[in-house]
RNA sequence: GAGGGUAUGGAGUAAUUGGUUAACUCGCCAGGUUUUCAUCCUGGAAACGCACUGCGCUUGUGCGGGUUCGAAUCCCGCUACCCUUGCCA
């Protein structure tokens, strides 16, 4: 076989929120993807009409947007192999399912849903399948004339594929090695429902992927037990030569215990699943995402890129080009990746501690007007500065400067009761004469002079500074004094020590 | 129930493809530095069992065997968990 070019797609279906776990997915491809100089396309999978929910298309793009992952094909951005959602595919399944028909790989099914339902109930572990298709409503059992009859009367039915028995079919997997299924565990899968004359997602996705020319097909481990279905398939169509490569990547667990990380885990345990916000049409229910939480994006995919996949180098923060460049499938995982929300924090913050004082200072603006306070481009700025290796996020800077902007109005008891102690009343009182003289913005003088003051009356420095620290900030915490009364000015400083001095006595 | 997949400290994972003392990161604990917090630096516990600040062991990569001079790596059996089992994807 002549060396195709690397074309991978991620397939969504637009029913929600897009998963985190689908945002790993469509990252890996993408990697592999740029890795090997190839495409990435986006497919809308909406081949389900019943589950289909407006804005989830949207969602899903503006999510990589955010992100940072780019299609080179796919809905919104075009090419060369659209349309590049299913529902606007309908006449080329027809087609095809066409074909299946007319070679005698697949039949038509009139069975009621309420007629299988019946037969589950009635046949332990039913399957439609070679020992059981011929004791159903289909074209294998109906005379022709009945089958153009019923189909002429409109009645509803599916085209399932028609499984041979007794073989072995092998897939091979770039993460897992060979997996080899015997086919009398398959059924006889729906294909096609004439009801809304659509294919099912197992007929679509390799008819898609061949006409897209797609070479591996990199997605969730849930698809492994339909793998061998779709070999079936591509062989059905006389495609088995050129059929992608699969992986099946691991699944993403929930942080404790077992199962499937969901949405419900996210709600439950406070963080998020989603990259971003959601907001349900239907129920109106509220999800949030790693976008409004305050993650940058290139945390979260540092996170995700490592939840499966290492690069075999003690090193755990990349950039986006030195993952494609350090992306291999072969160094995927197999076992299923439990999600720790910790680390992904850690992600944040060092990524937060990469970026410069006017990205962070530009970013927390908008909270502290929201916050119902006006600063100085300059003066906020410096404020960041001493800030900001304290927090994870810039949403968090707020709460590590609000007494900057809010003189305190209680004392926290902890702080004064180890911070506070008889002498400072008279030490706080003298300390304000020293600082008087001074000029508040020259932070470095000031120090010297303070800690020389300190020195020449043998005071204890830690005392007198979280004394003092208490009196203004109101609890133990903050970056240095001379910054922070800088930042509050003389004026300020003085009204908030002598209301401490009051209070605390 | 059936089929498939997976298994290394609490979590993510590494280990030159059979080579000796199971590494790294997060988290946790302690100490140092500091004007509090954070950063930073150093150290530690943590991979098997138990009456878990300790003790034990037939030293331990889910469990039990085996092959081998040598096993997390290979073989056999088992267990647990996960995925699939829709006219969803």
């Amino acid at each position: 076989m002549a060396e195709r070019k690397v074309r991978v797609r991620f397939a969504p279906s637009p029913t929600g929120a897009l998963h985190i776990g689908g945002v790993r997915t469509a990252l890996y491809n993408y990697l592999f993807a740029k890795k090997h100089g190839g495409d990435l396309l986006l497919r809308i999978e909406d081949t389900d009409s019943q589950r289909f929910v407006p804005g989830a298309e949207d969602y899903i793009i503006e999510s990589f947007k955010w992100l940072g992952i780019k299609f080179d094909e796919g809905v919104g951005i075009g090419g060369d192999h659209a349309p590049y959602r299913q529902s606007e595919r309908r006449d080329i399944y027809k087609k095809y399912v066409q074909q299946l028909l007319d070679a005698g790989y697949a039949y038509m099914a009139f069975d009621t849903p309420a007629e299988l339902e019946e037969k589950h109930k009635e046949i332990p572990n039913f399957q439609y399948d070679a020992h059981t298709r011929m004791s159903g409503i289909n074209s294998l059992t109906l005379s022709k004339e009945e089958v153009e009859k019923r189909v002429a009367n409109g009645e509803k039915y599916v085209v399932r594929i028609k499984v041979q028995p007794d073989e072995d079919i092998e897939v091979d997997d770039l993460i897992r090695g060979k997996v080899v299924i015997n086919s009398n565990v398959l059924d006889d899968k729906v294909l096609y429902k004439a009801a809304d004359e659509l294919p099912t997602y197992h007929l679509a996705n390799i008819v898609d992927d061949h006409l897209m020319e797609i070479t591996h097909v990199i997605r969730g481990e849930e698809w492994l037990p339909s793998a061998p279905l779709h070999v079936l398939l591509y062989r059905c169509f006389g495609w088995a030569d050129t059929m992608p490569k699969f992986a099946h990547l691991p699944l993403l667990l929930k942080p404790e215990g077992n199962g499937k990380l969901s949405k419900r885990d996210g709600d439950r345990l406070g963080f998020p699943v989603f990259p971003l916000q959601w907001k349900d049409p239907k129920t109106g229910d509220m999800s949030s995402g790693y976008r409004e939480s305050g993650y940058f994006p290139e945390a979260t995919i540092n996170f995700l890129a490592l939840l499966g996949w290492n690069p075999g180098i003690d090193r755990e923060i990349f950039s986006m080009s030195e993952l494609i460049d350090l992306f291999s499938l072969e160094r995927v995982s197999k076992a299923g990746a439990r999600f720790d929300f910790e680390k992904c924090k850690w992600f944040n913050k060092e990524y937060m501690m990469m970026k410069s004082d006017d990205e962070i200072t530009k970013l927390f603006a908008p909270i502290l007007e929201e916050k119902g306070h006006a600063c100085d481009y300059d003066k906020l700025k410096y404020i960041v500065s001493l800030v900001r290796n304290r927090v994870s996020f810039v949403n968090d800077i707020w709460n590590e400067v609000n007494y900057m902007f809010e003189a305190p109005t209680e004392y926290d008891e902890k702080s004064v009761k180890k911070r506070w102690k008889p002498e400072s009343s008279t030490q706080i009182p003298e300390l304000m004469q020293v600082l008087e003289g001074l000029d508040f913005a020259n932070v470095e003088e000031n120090e010297k002079t303070v800690l020389a003051w300190i020195e020449s009356k043998g005071y204890n420095l830690g005392g007198v500074m979280n004394a003092f620290r208490v009196a203004v900030v109101g609890a133990a915490r903050g970056p240095q004094m001379f910054d922070i009364i800088n930042i509050l000015g003389k004026e300020e400083t003085y009204a908030r020590v002598k209301r401490a001095l009051e209070v605390l006595k």
